[in-house]
RNA sequence: GGGCGGUUAGCUCAGUUGGGAGAGCACCUGCCUUACAAGCAGGGGGUCGGCGGUUCGAGCCCGUCACCGCCCACCA
C-alpha cells in the first residue's frame, strides 16, 4: 500500500543494505563488457563526512548509476588513505591525554597505537558512504597501508630511484616544530598575524658609518651572511662590495646586490639568512654564501654565545637590547603580514636547511603535460584545465621524506661503507660492497606518494592482475579545486610513468560548498554543516538533489531551499507513482492514442536528450533542473491532468501508456534519486530486474513535443483574463481536463482590461522593432521572423479575448 | 603580489554564438479539486554593482572603477 505521503527514513536505509547484499554494486572484469571506472577519491582513514564528500559522491555516483543502467560495467572504487601526518597527530593527542608521547612509546609501540586507534576511530566514514546511497564496490575497500598497496608503494619509489629520479639534498625546506616534520609547500597555510618589524643598524666595518636593514625576526641575525641591497638602488650602490659587522656575534659580512631585494620596503636593505629564509637561501646559493644556522629542528637557538637553548623569542629580545645599548636599534613597529603554518597543527613554520630526498619533476611531468595538451584527460570546467596544466609546468621539485613515525618508510638502506641500496624486500647484503649490517632509513613517504597510485594499486598493481588488465585506464574522478596540484596532476603521472597510460578521462572539479552566510565550511569556525543531519532530516534523495544543484563553476553557499525542493519533487513523484498505479494497472505495450500521449512521448524524448547532453558536459546543476521541471510541469501538471479522466474510467490504453511513460521517467530520475525510484519500482507488478540494473530508455521521437502549445496558450489566456478562447476537439477535452474551466473562478481571472493592456503593450514593442529599417535590414532573418510571429500570437490573442 | 570566479527579485542561484529579464524558496490572493496542502492556480517584486564605449539593439562584447570570495605566493 502507497502512503500519500513518502518517507524516505527506513526506506533508504533498506535499499542501501538491499542493494549491496544482492551483489548490485559489485564489479567483476568481464571482457564481453564494456568497463566504466571512477576511483573515488579515498578520504582520510580518521575523517569525517563532509559537504564535500558528500557532493563529491552524489556527482560520481549518479554518473556511475547512470553508466551502470547504460550497460556498462561500472566500477566505483572505495577506500580510505592513511593521511600520514594527520593520523599521527590525532593519536598523539590521545597520547598527550593519557600523560605520555610517541617519543615514550618509541617508535614500534607507537605504530602498534596507530593501528589500534584505526581499528577503533578509524573507518567510520565508510558507513557513511552507504549512508549517502554510493554505490560504491564495497568488497574492494582498499587503505593505503593494505599490505598490497604498500608494495605498491615501495616499488614506485625503487622505480624512480633507479630511474635517477629520486636524490637526496640538503636545501631549505619547511620545518614543522611540533610534528617535528619537513612539510612541502603544499602542506601550508598562510595566516595574517602580527608581528613586529625592527630597524637595525648593521655598522660598516671600515667605521665609515652604517645600512640599516628590517627584519620581523631578530633571532635569525646570528646566521646573517651579508646584507643585500638592489643592485639600482642609489642610496646604497656605493655601499655594495663593503663589509658590514651583524649584530651580536659581531661578524664581518659583505654587501651584495641582488634584484630580488625590494627598494620600497623598510629601508631598502636585506640580511641574508640562508639557513632560515627560503629567499634568502636562493640569493646565497646564487652569490656562493656560506649556510650556517643558528635555529634547531625544535626551534630554540643552537650553539650561539649567550643564546644557546633560548627560545626565538627570548633571544630576539637579548638581541635587540643588546642593539639598543649600542644605538643600533633604529626602531620597532606593530606589522601584520601572512605567515606560512603547519596545516595540521597551525604552528609556525621553521624555515631551516636539511638534507632531505626529493623526487625530480623534469621528466616525470612531461608525458602528464602532452595528455593534458592532447586533452588525453580533461579537466572539468575548462578554467581548471589550464590551471592543471599551468601548476604542473611549473611544479618544483617533490620533497617526499617525512621525519614521522606513520607511513612507508622508504625502502633504501644504508651500510657503513656508505653505500645505498634501493629494494622493495629488504635486502640481505648491500648491493655494491656486500656489507650486511644495514640500516633502513627512517623517514617516510609523504601521503600523497601513495595516494598517487590510487587508480591503478587499488586494482592490484604491481601484480598484473586480471582487474588490472581490464579496469584500467579509468574515467572519471569527482575532486576539489584544491587537490589538483596534490593529488590529480600526480595520479597523471604516475599512471603514465608505471602503466603507460592515463588514469583516467574526465576530471570534475566541483566547487566549494560554503556556509550559508559565505564563509568557509570549518569545524573550526563553527560554520560546518554536518551531511549526515541533512540526511536525516530530508532524505538522502532530497540531499543529493540538493548537492547537485550547485553551479560547479563558481563557489555556492549552502542553503536548505535546494534539499527541499528535492525533498518534494521525491514526493511528487511517489505520489504520481500512486495515481497511475492505484487507478488500475494495465500491462502490455503503450497504445498512445491521444494528442496529450503522444506529446508526453516526445517530451520525455526531448528532455531526455537535454539531460544527457547535460551530463555529458557534466553540467550537473541544469541536468536536475531538467528533471524536476520534466516532472512536475510536463508530467504531472499537463499530462496526468489530462489523462486523469481516463485512467479514472479504466481505459486500459491509457493505463498502459500511462505505466510505459512513469518507467520511463523513473529510469531518468534514478541515478539522481535512487531511493524513492527504487521503491516505486517494486510496486509495479511484474518487474523482475531492479530498477538500478535496469535499463536506460532510448529517447524516441521527440517531433510532437510541441503538440499543446496551443492549448497551454489558451491556458494561460483564460487564467489571465477569464476569456475561454475557441479550440477544437482534444485540444478543447485537454483544456477542460487540465484548466477545468467549470471549477471555482480562480483568483485574478477575469481581469480582461488588464490582460488587454499587457498584450497592446506587447503589440507595440513588436510593432515599433518590425518599423524600424535598420533592425529588419540587420537583425538575422530567424530574429526578424521570430518577432513577426510574435505579433501575429499577441494579435490572435488579442482577439480572442476581444479588442 | 599573482591566478581564477563572482556582483541579476527579500534569500540561494540560472540566464548556451547580443534580439521579449527567469527558477526554487519567501511573500500576497483564491482553492481541503476522488495522486500529492511537502498540493493546484494566480499575483506583486529587479535602474542585471558604478561610469564610459561598441551596436539598430547590451545582463551578455570592450574599457575603467568599486566591492566580495577562492586558490596560490619568498616583500624581509
Amino acid at each position: 500500500m502507497m502512503e500519500p505521503r513518502y518517507t524516505p527514513h527506513g526506506v533508504e536505509e533498506r535499499w542501501q543494505r538491499t542493494w549491496e547484499e544482492e551483489g548490485l554494486y559489485n564489479a567483476d572484469p568481464n571482457p564481453a563488457r564494456e568497463p566504466y571506472v571512477d576511483a573515488h577519491p579515498p578520504p582520510n582513514v580518521t575523517g569525517e563526512l563532509h559537504l564535500g564528500h558528500a557532493l563529491q559522491l552524489a556527482l560520481g555516483d549518479s554518473m556511475i548509476r547512470m553508466k551502470r543502467m547504460q550497460g556498462y560495467n561500472t566500477l566505483f572504487q572505495p577506500g580510505y588513505d592513511h593521511a600520514g601526518i594527520s593520523t599521527q597527530n590525532a593519536v598523539e593527542k590521545q597520547l598527550l591525554r593519557e600523560g605520555t608521547s610517541r617519543q615514550e612509546l618509541g617508535r614500534e609501540k607507537f605504530e602498534q597505537r596507530v593501528w589500534e586507534w584505526l581499528r577503533e576511530y578509524g573507518g567510520r566514514i565508510m558507513f557513511q558512504f552507504r549512508r549517502m546511497g554510493a554505490s560504491l564496490d564495497y568488497r574492494r575497500e582498499r587503505f593505503t597501508m593494505d599490505p598490497g598497496y604498500v608494495k605498491a608503494v615501495l616499488t614506485f619509489f625503487v622505480h624512480l630511484y633507479e630511474r635517477g629520479w629520486i636524490y637526496r639534498a640538503n636545501r631549505i625546506i619547511n620545518w614543522c616544530p611540533y610534528h617535528q616534520t619537513s612539510l612541502s609547500d603544499l602542506e601550508l597555510v598562510h595566516e595574517d598575524k602580527d608581528d613586529t618589524l625592527s630597524t637595525i643598524r648593521y655598522p660598516l666595518a671600515d667605521g665609515e658609518g652604517h645600512i640599516a636593514i628590517a627584519t620581523v625576526r631578530p633571532a635569525t641575525i646570528p646566521a646573517d651572511v651579508a646584507v643585500a641591497v638592489h643592485p639600482d638602488d642609489d642610496r646604497y650602490k656605493h655601499l655594495v662590495g663593503r663589509e658590514v659587522i651583524v649584530p651580536w656575534v659581531e661578524r664581518r659580512v659583505p654587501v651584495i646586490a641582488d634584484e630580488r631585494v625590494e627598494r620600497e620596503f623598510g629601508t631598502g636593505a636585506l640580511k641574508i639568512t640562508p639557513g632560515h629564509d627560503p629567499t634568502d637561501f636562493e640569493i646565497g646559493r646564487d652569490h656562493g654564501l656560506p649556510e650556517p644556522m643558528c635555529i634547531g629542528p625544535d626551534g630554540r637557538m643552537l650553539d650561539v654565545d649567550g643564546l644557546t637553548g633560548m627560545t626565538q623569542q627570548e633571544a630576539g629580545n637579548k638581541i635587540l637590547e643588546w642593539c639598543r645599548e649600542r644605538d643600533l636599534l633604529v626602531h620597532r613597529e606593530h606589522y601584520r603580514h601572512p605567515v606560512a603554518l603547519c596545516e595540521r597543527c597551525e604552528n609556525r613554520i621553521e624555515p631551516l636547511i636539511s638534507l632531505q630526498w626529493w623526487c625530480s619533476m623534469e621528466e616525470l611531468k612531461k608525458p602528464a603535460l602532452e595528455a593534458l595538451r592532447a586533452r588525453r584527460v580533461v579537466y572539468h570546467p575548462e578554467s581548471q584545465h589550464r590551471f592543471a596544466i599551468d601548476s604542473l609546468e611549473n611544479a618544483p621539485d617533490w620533497c617526499i621524506s617525512r621525519q614521522l613515525w606513520w607511513g612507508h618508510q622508504i625502502p633504501l638502506y644504508y651500510c657503513p661503507n656508505g653505500h645505498i641500496t634501493a629494494a622493495v624486500e629488504p635486502p640481505a647484503a648491500c648491493k655494491e660492497c656486500g656489507s650486511t649490517e644495514l640500516t633502513q632509513e627512517t623517514d617516510v613517504l609523504d601521503t600523497w606518494f601513495s595516494s598517487a597510485l590510487w587508480p591503478f594499486a587499488t586494482l592490484g598493481w604491481p601484480e598484473q592482475t586480471p582487474d588490472l588488465e581490464y579496469f584500467y585506464p579509468g574515467h572519471l574522478q569527482t575532486t576539489a579545486r584544491e587537490i589538483i596540484r596534490l593529488w590529480e596532476n600526480r595520479m597523471i603521472f604516475s599512471g603514465l610513468e608505471m602503466i603507460g597510460e592515463v588514469p583516467f578521462r574526465g576530471v570534475i572539479i566541483h566547487s566549494t560548498v560554503l556556509a550559508p552566510d559565505g564563509r568557509r565550511m570549518s569545524k573550526s569556525l563553527g560554520t560546518g554543516i554536518d551531511p549526515l543531519d541533512i540526511v536525516e532530516k530530508y532524505g538522502t534523495d532530497a540531499t543529493r538533489y540538493g548537492l547537485l544543484k550547485n553551479s560547479l563553476t563558481q563557489d555556492v553557499r549552502f542553503s536548505y531551499s535546494a534539499i527541499e525542493e528535492g525533498g518534494k519533487l521525491t514526493n511528487k513523484l511517489w505520489n504520481a507513482a500512486r495515481l497511475i498505479l492505484q487507478t488500475g494497472i494495465a500491462g502490455g505495450e503503450p497504445r498512445p492514442s491521444s494528442v496529450e500521449e503522444r506529446w508526453i512521448l516526445a517530451r520525455l524524448s526531448q528532455a531526455q536528450r537535454a539531460y544527457e547532453g547535460f551530463i555529458g558536459a557534466f553540467d550537473f546543476a541544469h541536468a536536475v533542473d531538467e528533471l524536476y521541471h520534466l516532472t512536475f510541469d510536463d508530467f504531472c501538471d499537463w499530462y496526468l491532468e489530462a489523462i486523469k479522466p481516463r485512467l479514472y474510467a479504466g481505459d486500459e490504453d491509457a493505463q498502459a501508456t500511462a505505466l510505459h511513460a512513469l518507467e520511463w521517467l523513473l529510469r531518468l530520475l534514478h541515478p539522481v534519486l535512487p531511493h524513492v525510484t527504487e521503491e516505486i519500482w517494486t510496486h509495479i507488478p511484474e518487474r523482475e530486474t531492479r530498477l538500478i540494473v535496469a535499463s536506460w530508455p532510448a529517447a524516441g521521437d521527440a517531433s510532437e513535443a510541441g503538440a499543446l502549445t496551443r492549448v497551454q496558450e489558451a491556458a494561460t489566456i483564460f487564467r489571465r483574463s477569464g476569456v475561454l478562447p475557441p479550440l477544437e476537439g482534444d485540444e478543447q477535452r485537454i483544456f477542460d481536463a487540465v484548466v477545468k474551466p467549470d471549477r471555482a473562478p480562480v483568483a485574478g481571472n477575469g481581469n480582461v482590461d488588464a490582460e488587454r493592456e499587457r498584450l497592446r503593450n506587447e503589440i507595440a514593442r513588436a510593432e515599433k522593432m518590425l518599423a524600424n529599417e535598420r533592425f529588419v535590414a540587420k537583425a538575422p532573418a530567424d530574429v526578424v521572423e521570430a518577432e513577426r510571429a510574435k505579433l501575429e500570437r499577441y494579435r490572435r490573442e488579442l482577439d480572442a479575448i476581444g479588442d
